[in-house]
DNA sequence: ATAATATATGAATAGATGTTCATATGAATA
DNA sequence: TATTCATATGAACATCTATTCATATATTAT
C-alpha cells in the first residue's frame, strides 16, 4: 500500500480524526500489525472495569480475607443488602466470586487466587 | 464490646443495612480489624478504573509497543484527536504515561514497565 | 400451610463518564 | 508578525452505572 492510497483511505474512514496530521507512518504500521483483536481488548477493559468501583474493590478485599455471607459484607461495608447483592451478581457473572448455599444463607468467596494477585499488584502500584 | 451493644450500634449506624440479618460476628470482627484505610481502597479502585475503559486500554496497549504522538494514536484507534487528548490527560494525571515535547509534536510513552505487567496479568486472566 | 428470614431482582433515579464541537494554546515557519 | 500545525481544553450532550425502593424467591421453622 502506497502512502498516497493510505492517505485517501484515511480521509474516507477517519472523518473526525485530525485532518491535518502528520502521522508517523512506520510506527503506525508496525503497531497496527501487532494489535490484538478488538474483542480481546474490549474484554480486557470489561475485566478491569470490575475493579474500578470502590464497592466492588471492598467486596473483593473482604472476601480475600474470608468467605462470608451477603449480610456480613453489608455490615462490614455499612451498605444496604440490595446494593451488595447487585454487585455480587456482577462479580458472579464475571467469574470473580463463587458461592455456596447453606440453608437460607449464601456464602461467597473469591473464585481463584489470581484475583488476590491482581489486587496486590494494584496495591503495590499505588503505594509508590 | 458485647453482642448487645454491637446490636444497638448497628441499628443506630446502619439504617439502610439489613435490619433482620444474622451477622457472623467472628468473621466480621476479624476482617474489620484487617481492613486497610478507606482512602487506600478508594485509590485502588481509581487506579483500576483507568484500565476499565476500552479507549484507554487501547492507548496503553499501543504505547506498550512504541512511544508515539497523539495523532499516531488517533489514527491507530480511528478516533478523534480530542478524544485521545482528553484520555491522555487522565493517563497523565494517574501517572500511567509520560511525555516529551519535540517541536509541535508531543510523544507519549508508558510511565513504567509495571503497567505492562498489569496489562499482561489481565490478558492472562481473560484467556481462561 | 404460614410466617420468618436471607438473598435476589426489576424499575427508577441520580450521578459519573466519554465523546464531540468549538476554540485556545504553544511552537515552528514564512 | 501572521500563518500553520499539533495538541489541549471547556462546555454540552448522551450514555452508562450504582444505589435505592419495593417486591419476589427460596429456605427453614412453627
Amino acid at each position: 500500500m502506497t502512502a498516497e492510497e493510505r492517505e485517501r483511505i484515511r480521509q474516507e474512514v477517519d472523518e473526525g480524526a485530525c485532518e491535518f496530521m502528520h502521522v508517523h507512518e512506520e510506527i503506525v504500521e508496525k503497531v497496527e500489525k501487532a494489535m490484538p483483536d478488538e474483542q480481546q481488548l474490549l474484554d480486557l477493559s470489561e475485566f478491569f472495569k470490575v475493579f474500578g468501583d470502590s464497592t466492588r474493590i471492598k467486596i473483593l478485599y473482604v472476601l480475600s480475607q474470608s468467605e462470608m455471607c451477603v449480610c456480613d459484607i453489608a455490615t462490614l461495608l455499612q451498605m444496604g443488602q440490595s446494593a451488595i447483592s447487585h454487585q455480587l451478581r456482577m462479580l458472579k457473572q464475571m467469574r470473580l466470586v463463587t458461592f455456596r448455599r447453606e440453608g437460607k444463607t449464601v456464602f461467597y468467596k473469591l473464585a481463584d487466587s489470581h484475583i488476590q494477585t491482581i489486587l496486590a499488584q494494584g496495591m503495590e502500584h499505588i503505594g509508590e
